[in-house]
Formats: structure tokens, C-alpha cells, sequence
DNA sequence: CGTCAGGTAAAAA
DNA sequence: TTTTTACCTGAC
């Protein structure tokens, strides 16, 4: 193996993108099931020396098989290691206010999303939220509605049908008159109880449109401006959400998701610190990086987070 | 207790 | 069209 698909497993892992929550961690291991050709696999991510090393497990009692050579080909779609991280690197040395990125960053990759759905709910749960807690309300979500799987390594939910989020309950009491429960309190399987606050009605809306107007494969198909503003139409979906759903969710590679981070940042290395509108970084952004755009995002945020300049502009 | 977090939708200017 | 404001929730 050449040093170009090395990868930083447990930074490209817990670095926020709104793919999916985080791999179960188990040891030096980061697990999860993933559905290949209907089946549902245990894929077993660990890292060595900077390269990544996968396994896979079946579920118990079942005789199902899937050629290694498909599930490494799944994998690495996930982890994007067929991407040519030195050539970004080259890339980035180039512009003398990216270089300092790659010290900080290095081997962390996109983390794509194995199912496109999952990245959805995702993102919209992320919206004005903090990363520990979105990731718990997804997979809470995914333990409640989602389907168990039985492994040798234990159990595992897959995500949720599109009906099974349509038919949830969005809180407590819409549970509550639903059901016969003596207590509200009871009340446990709604969408609210699994911390999602004011965003259950736009998960279940989008959901609803999703499953009856929208087509994953359609809008794979289309071109990024397209995809976005068919996307933007699904509510808790704005322009952010849009691009963390595109670039995550369905590898659009030239968006540039902007946040008040993403503005904070790029304000201080490309305009003096002058307060741009985000609408304007984000032009920037896919102007200035191109198909680079979601990777110098990626990169941006992290650089900053870790190097201390977060702290620096917070003031 | 008040503030804030990786925005959005709806109201107001 | 652009700019405020309210908003679930849990952590500090």
C-alpha cells in the first residue's frame, strides 16, 4: 500500500459529519451494520499503523454470504479511501493559509453515509445542536424503530423504515393519546423522548415528503444545484442542512456546508475578519475549492477546533 | 438560574 | 428581499 490512503480511523470517526453517528466502539475496533445487497453485514473497522483493516460478521443462525472482495468495496466507499489524500495535501501547501491544515488533520477523511436515509435524519437532528447530542437521538432513533440484528459480536439496529418514522409519534402526549397507557409518563416511544426536541415534526414531515414525492436514486442523478434545491424544499432542511445532506449523504464533493464556524474561519483567513454573511462563504468556499469544497470544509473545521483558533475567534 | 450550541421557519422590518 | 426572533434540550 502506498502512503496516499493512510487514515486517521478514530479522528475521521468522531469528527461530527452528519452521515451517521459514530461506530459502536469496542476495544481498538469501530463496528456497525451495514446492508449490502439486502443483507445486513457487521462491518469491524480497526486501524493500523495509518491504514485501515476491516472484518465482517454475519448475523447468527443465517447462511448468508457476500464475497469479501464486495463488503472491502462497500467499506471503502464509506471511509472514501479511494480518495488521494497527498494530492490534497499538495493542494492545500499550495494556498499558504490551508498548509497549516494538514499538521492538525492528518488522514482524516470523509466518513459517507451507508445508508441515505440515516444521513438525513442526521442532518436535520444536527441543526443548532451539538454533536454528542444528535448522535445520541439518532441512535436512539435507530434502536427504537430499527430493525435489532443478532451478531456474534451482539446486537445491532439497523435504521428505520421511511413508515416507521412517518407512523412515530412525535411526543409524549400524541403518544399518550394513542395508547393506553395509565401515565404520560410511561410515554416513551415518540420522537421527542429520544431528545430531538423541536426538530420531530420536521423529521417526521420530511420523512412523509421523502416517501411520497422524492427518489434517492433521482436525485444521485441530478446535478448539485439541482439536488439542492429539491432537498431545501423538505422542512428543518436549510441551506446548511442541504449541503451536510449533499456532501455526507450523497457525495457531492463540491458543496461547502456553512455554518457560523465555517464563517468565523473563512472570515479570518480570507477577508480580514470582516463579518461576511454565510450566504457569501458558501459561494466563496465552492468558488475558491471546487470539487475540493467538502474536504477544505472538513479540514477547516477541524484545523480550527484542534490548532486553538476556534477558541481565538470565539471572542 | 442565564447562556449557548456546527440553523431553520416564521414574523417583522 | 433582508433582518430579527423563538425554539427543544442538556451542559456549564
Amino acid at each position: 500500500m502506498s502512503d496516499y490512503n493512510i487514515i486517521d480511523l478514530e479522528l475521521t470517526q468522531l469528527s461530527g459529519q452528519t452521515s451517521q453517528p459514530p461506530w459502536k466502539q469496542e476495544n481498538d475496533e469501530y463496528r456497525e451494520v451495514v446492508i449490502v445487497e439486502g443483507v445486513p453485514v457487521l462491518f469491524k473497522a480497526h486501524e493500523l499503523n495509518k491504514s485501515i483493516e476491516f472484518s465482517y460478521e454475519f448475523p447468527l443462525n443465517s447462511d448468508f454470504h457476500i464475497k469479501k472482495s464486495i463488503l472491502d468495496k462497500k467499506a471503502s466507499e464509506i471511509f472514501d479511501l479511494d480518495f488521494n489524500l497527498s494530492k490534497f495535501y499538495k493542494y492545500l501547501n499550495q494556498d499558504e493559509k490551508l498548509a497549516e491544515m494538514t499538521s492538525f488533520c492528518e488522514g482524516l477523511r470523509l466518513f459517507l453515509a451507508k445508508d441515505k436515509f440515516e444521513s438525513i435524519l442526521s442532518s436535520i437532528c444536527s441543526a443548532n445542536n451539538s454533536i454528542v447530542r444528535w448522535t445520541k437521538s439518532i441512535d436512539l432513533i435507530k434502536e427504537k424503530w430499527g430493525k435489532s440484528y443478532e451478531f456474534p459480536s451482539g446486537t445491532f439496529y439497523g435504521v428505520p423504515s421511511l413508515d416507521a418514522i412517518i407512523n412515530s409519534f412525535e411526543d409524549d402526549q400524541e403518544e399518550f393519546d394513542n395508547c393506553d397507557f395509565p401515565d404520560i409518563s410511561l410515554c416513551e416511544n415518540n420522537l421527542k423522548a429520544c431528545g430531538v426536541g423541536y426538530r420531530a415534526p420536521y423529521m417526521k414531515k420530511a420523512t412523509e415528503i421523502l416517501s411520497l414525492e422524492m427518489d434517492f436514486g433521482e436525485i444521485s442523478k441530478m446535478s448539485y444545484d439541482e439536488a439542492f434545491d429539491t432537498i431545501l424544499k423538505l422542512p428543518g432542511v436549510g441551506p446548511k442542512v442541504a449541503d451536510c445532506i449533499l456532501l455526507y449523504g450523497f457525495n457531492f464533493r463540491e458543496a461547502f456546508p456553512s455554518d457560523v464556524w465555517i464563517k468565523r474561519i473563512v472570515s479570518h483567513l480570507y477577508f480580514e475578519g470582516k463579518d461576511i454573511k454565510v450566504p457569501k462563504i458558501r459561494e466563496f468556499g465552492m468558488e475558491e475549492f471546487g470539487d475540493y469544497a467538502g474536504y477544505v470544509q472538513l479540514y477547516l473545521f477541524h484545523y480550527a477546533r484542534r490548532s486553538g483558533l476556534m477558541n481565538e475567534l470565539k471572542k
